[in-house]
DNA sequence: GCTCGAAAGGTCAGGAAAGGTCAAAGTCGT
DNA sequence: ACGACTTTGACCTTTCCTGACCTTTCGAGC
């Protein structure tokens, strides 16, 4: 965790986690002089890190007075844990997509990094004797039924 | 034992054991100079030593400030208990023989009826929709991961 | 209202710094 | 001598960061 964008991201998130209704606004000009770099090296960051896969989303306004939004999308309070599930993961998925997805269950603390790791192990292994075209639908399966068992109480 | 890649590996093995967390972050090119060897060599290691099969995760990012990390399952099922669901269930299984493995993990006091009922219908639903011919093996997968999940230590 | 300029933020391509892949050559036990 | 495992090197892909240039928005002055 030693290149720049990876420190904005965390600022970034420290600043998510203490805000009312997981949401911040700034600025990209400030935050670029925050750390020194370009302007864009902030958009950098937000296409990579904040995506709607990663459950974020980001809203930005132009000119005097413009802004960046971004704004955190929680599993939490959702009553249909089980049906959020099934849309974000469908039909198939990728490995991509599997971590990303991984990881914001982590990042919420609804998964350690143990059973992260766990579960990307079982995807791995199961997966790869496969046939490359059935892999994305078996993924999602296995995925499905994995974070459904570690998220039931 | 005298060739580089097992000196890579019980040198790797031996960071991770004195690791927090049962896991270490390094740079290929490091490692490759440490050992006077080639970068790739690296990855002979880690895809042969360090297999999801026997309990690592492998997570890398390239460019700059990339890194590898090497991930110790902490829990995973014992070794004897992950080959006997390794034999026993293999790479196809029946809606009748899952059941009655379920049936004799509860019998044993590895489940418990909510556990059994849980994997059962997540069989069921993730199966279903699937050409009959595939559903032996991903009903496999699916139970192989799920009683993974669940008889973890 | 219009126009124009200043003040945001957006896009894109390129270079550098990782790590990845693959096949050929080497090594070692039987 | 054969086969399995190891080692190497040439070439590839991904990720990060910057800088030049573009678009959108607001508000002051006509």
């Amino acid at each position: 965790m030693g290149n720049l964008a990876d420190y904005i991201e965390s600022y970034l998130k420290r600043l998510l986690e203490n805000a009312e209704q997981g949401m911040i606004e700034l600025q990209r000009r400030e935050l670029a002089e925050m750390f020194r770099c370009v302007p864009s090296q902030i958009n950098y960051v937000l296409t990579t890190r904040f995506t709607p896969d990663r459950g974020y989303v980001v809203e930005t306004r132009r000119g005097g007075g413009g802004y960046i939004r971004i704004v955190r999308l929680s599993f939490r309070p959702s009553q249909d844990r089980a049906s959020l599930i099934e849309t974000e993961i469908g039909d198939e998925i990728t490995e991509r997509r599997a971590d990303s997805l991984l990881l914001r269950l982590e990042d919420e603390g609804l998964l350690d990094e143990g059973d992260r790791a766990f579960v990307k192990a079982v995807l791995e292994r199961e997966t790869e004797r496969l046939h490359p075209s059935y892999r994305g639908t078996v993924r999602a399966s296995l995925l499905k039924a994995m974070v459904m068992l570690l998220l039931r109480e």
